[in-house]
DNA sequence: CAGTTAATTAACTTATCGGTTTAATAATGC
DNA sequence: GCATTATTAAACCGATAAGTTAATTAACTG
C-alpha cells in the first residue's frame, strides 16, 4: 500500500536505522557486527534490517552462516530528488534556475568534476 | 522522546502530508484550501498539519477565523544535510571532493542554521 | 553425530498512526 | 443573541511499529 518514498523516508525516521546505513557507508557487515553497537536484542536489529530491505536501502547476500549486508542507494537518491524541490526555500543560491541545472546534472551520466 | 531529524522523516512517510507541503510551496494555504483536494475528512487533514508542525515543517498563524499555514524549509534543509553523506553512492560526479565544495556553497549566502 | 555460532521466526505486549464521527471552540456577520 | 464558517478536540477503531523472550533454521566444526 506504501508507495517507494514513503518507505524510503519511514525507514529513515528511526536513528538506529540511520546508524546502521551510517555504519554500512563504511562497508559491508554482517548482523551481529551492525548489531553490536545497539542496547538492544538481535531480532529488534534484524527486524530494522528487514525495514532497511523493504525499502531498498539495503541488500543481503549469503556467505556461510552470515548475511552480509549491504549499503543500497538508490531510495536515497530519489529522497534527495523529493526534497530538492525545496531547496530554494533554504538556499538562495539554488532559486528555479539553479535547480533546474542541477536536476539536469544530476541526471546526465556524463561525469564532469 | 524522538529527535528531530526522525520526526521530520517520519512526518514526510506519507504522500497526504508530502502533497501539502508541495500546495505550500506554491503559497500560504488555509486548512480548507489545503483538504480541498483529498478524499478525506476535515479532521483528518487537521491532523497531517499538526504532524507536520511538530516537525517544524509548517508554521500556523491566525487571521480571523482562519490559520494560513505557511511551509518552514528549515527541518528539509537538515534532511538534506543528512542525506548528502549518501551522495556519492548515487552519482560519480560527487565524490567528496564535489560533496565539500556543495556543502560549502550551499553554507554560505545564509547563515541562519 | 553433537555442539556452537549466525540469524530469523513466532508469539506477545505496548504504543503510535491514520482514519472515522460527533462535539466543541473561535471568529465573523446579521 | 443567533446563525454560519473555519478549525480543532474527543473518543473510538483497526492496523502497524518497535521492542521483548523463547524457539527455530542454517551452516560450520570437532
Amino acid at each position: 500500500m506504501s508507495d517507494p518514498l514513503s518507505l524510503t523516508f519511514a525507514a529513515l525516521a528511526d536513528p538506529t536505522r540511520r546508524a546502521i546505513l551510517a555504519r554500512l557507508s563504511e562497508g559491508d557487515a554482517t548482523v551481529n557486527d551492525i548489531a553490536a553497537p545497539f542496547e538492544m536484542s538481535l531480532p529488534a536489529v534484524s527486524k530494522h534490517l528487514k525495514v532497511l530491505e523493504g525499502a531498498g536501502l539495503i541488500t543481503r547476500s549469503r556467505s556461510a552462516q552470515w548475511r552480509p549486508c549491504h549499503l543500497e542507494a538508490a531510495p536515497l537518491k530519489d529522497a534527495d530528488g523529493w526534497i530538492a524541490r525545496y531547496r530554494r526555500f533554504w538556499d538562495a543560491s539554488f532559486d528555479r534556475l539553479d535547480d533546474y541545472l542541477r536536476e539536469l546534472q544530476a541526471g546526465d551520466p556524463d561525469k564532469k568534476s
